[in-house]
Parts: C-alpha cells; sequence; structure tokens
DNA sequence: AGAAACTCTGTAGCCGCTACAGGGTCAAGG
DNA sequence: CCTTGACCCTGTAGCGGCTACAGAGTTTCT
C-alpha cells in the first residue's frame, strides 16, 4: 500500500501521515525500489488507532503512551484508566468555559439588535466598558478582579 | 507608566503585550530617555478592550476589526452584530462537539474501571476495535463512514 | 558597591497540522 | 516517443497566540 492509499483508506491526508512518522507515532515503513513507502495492515490499523485517539482530542504525546501500553498487553492499565480521567477532567473544565462563554456572547449580542451608527451601538460600549474598569454585563469587573487577584 | 507597571494593571503578561505591539493592535508607544516603553491610560484601556475581546476567544485579526469600529464611530454597526454572532456560531459549535467528546471519554471511561492487565483493558480494546474497523462504543464504525465520506 | 529587579531586542519553541518549493517516478493517451 | 497529469520524495515555513529564552543595558534597593 503506497501512502496515497493509506491516506484515502484512512481519511489522513498523507502529509499528517509523513508528520506523524517524523514525530515518532508511526514507524518508518518499508520502501519499494523507487523510494515510496510501502505500507501493510498492521501500519493502518496503528494510524487507524491514533485518528480514533484524537477524535478524542488526545495529545500526541499521550497517544504515544498508549502505544506503548499496547506494547506491553501485560502490563497495569491503571495508567490508561488515569489518561482518560485527565483527558475527561480537560474536555469537562473546557466544556464549562464554554458554556460561560456562550452565556456572555449571547448576552452581548442582545446589546445590539438593530442597525444603527457604531457609537450608539451596546456590543461596543460593553467591550469598551471593560476598559474603563467598569463592570460588563459579561464578565463583571474585569479590571478590579485582575488587580485583587495580583495581590 | 513602564511596561511592567501596565502588565500588573492589567494581569497581562509584559512579553504579550510586546506581542501585540508587533502585532499592530497596540501602536507603539513614546520611549523614555533611556529606551524604555511609556504608556498612557489610553493604552491601557485599549489593552484592557484587547483581554476582554480575547476572554471571548474573539481571534486578534477580529479585535482589529473591531478596534478600527471603536475608532469611526459614526459607521454602520452591522458589522460588529455579524461579528459577534460569527463568534457565537463557532462557540456553539465547539460546544456540541465538546458535549459529544465528553460522553463519549465516559463512555470510553466505564470500560475500564479496575486495575488489570492491560490486555484485558476495555479502554484499551475500544481503541484498537477501531483500528479493525469494528464499531466502537464512542464512533460507531469509524473506518467505513470515512470510506463513504471520500466515496 | 553589588545584587536584584527591571527593561530592551531578537529569536525560537509550543501544538497539530498544512502548504508550499523543487525535484523524481510512473501510467495512459496522442 | 513524448507529453500530460497524478502521484511520490525531501525539506522548510507558516498558522494562532502566545511563552521562553539569550544576551545586553538600566534602575532600584540595601
Amino acid at each position: 500500500m503506497r501512502i496515497g492509499e493509506l491516506a484515502s483508506a484512512t481519511g489522513v491526508e498523507v502529509e499528517t501521515i509523513r508528520y506523524y512518522e517524523r514525530e515518532g507515532l508511526l514507524a518508518a515503513p518499508a520502501r519499494q525500489a523507487n523510494g515510496y513507502r510501502a505500507y501493510g495492515t498492521s501500519q493502518l490499523e496503528r494510524l487507524s488507532f491514533i485518528r480514533h485517539c484524537r477524535a478524542l482530542e488526545i495529545p500526541l504525546a499521550e497517544i504515544r503512551r498508549l502505544l506503548e501500553f499496547a506494547a506491553r498487553p501485560a502490563a497495569e492499565c491503571g495508567d490508561i484508566d488515569r489518561l482518560i480521567d485527565e483527558q475527561l477532567l480537560k474536555v469537562r473544565a473546557r466544556l464549562k468555559s464554554m458554556r460561560a462563554l456562550e452565556r456572555q456572547l449571547a448576552e452581548l449580542r442582545k446589546r445590539c439588535d438593530a442597525h444603527h451608527a457604531v457609537g450608539a451601538c451596546g456590543i461596543l460600549h460593553e467591550l469598551v466598558a471593560a476598559a474603563h474598569g467598569e463592570a460588563c454585563a459579561c464578565h463583571g469587573d474585569l479590571l478590579s478582579a485582575a488587580a485583587r487577584k495580583r495581590k
């Protein structure tokens, strides 16, 4: 299997495959006489594994760890649990801040629902408010909060 | 105000301030005799504005646009509305995929709740399943989905 | 006087790709 | 036989939004 075939078999771009090889996630494959990379099904499976993990937003460094685990099937799997737990915590934290973000943007959007001059735009006014240290609809009193934090 | 003071007044790192200057978001400030940057309150306000927008995950390029709007208060504000709308759409799309992600990871986590050997680890098994083109708890039949998509 | 804390410029690194440039290889069609 | 086009190769640079130096000069505290 050449790199383009592997690419279309997995839905991964050719350049990404080469990138994974450079990063050590995929072993350097055998080469045909003309220098083209030649892949077998085990590499295809490994690449699918990687993409599956990436779909779960597991960073490449941790995928590397997972691949090492998979190579030693007798080892303890506590570390795998922890890895997934950490990933889950990360995702949940991010989810929480995204939800706050959505609320803030929706709030902001409400400030301006008609076409008028920028000078009277509630959105811009709100955004500028923070610049004066005033409380704003979305973040409250940002500047003094920052000041308190540093204290 | 020197750069360090501006930094602690806004909670922005010194190097980030210099970065914003390079990127043209902050104007190059006046300099003291020794070459140190000298900031006034208008720069502080501008920086706060930028950070407020960043807290809403508005990209720097769009903040640049907003700053241009703010400088022309007589212009139409329809573009500002659109900018916020687009940001909101982006955030909502991301939120949706994060929720799916959380569900998938939680599902995966359930596969392994005890300490046993990697070979018997349900998590790893699930992750590997995709590599064989099998349906998995989190993504269904990934490979054939990818194949169908390319067709 | 000396040390610590600040400032300066310039450059490189992070992540996970993506996009070239500048070449070689190969199969099909005219 | 020759061209065209699709593929492949290596190497390098770019994206966004910072962050982290190195190596130098300046100010401030003790």
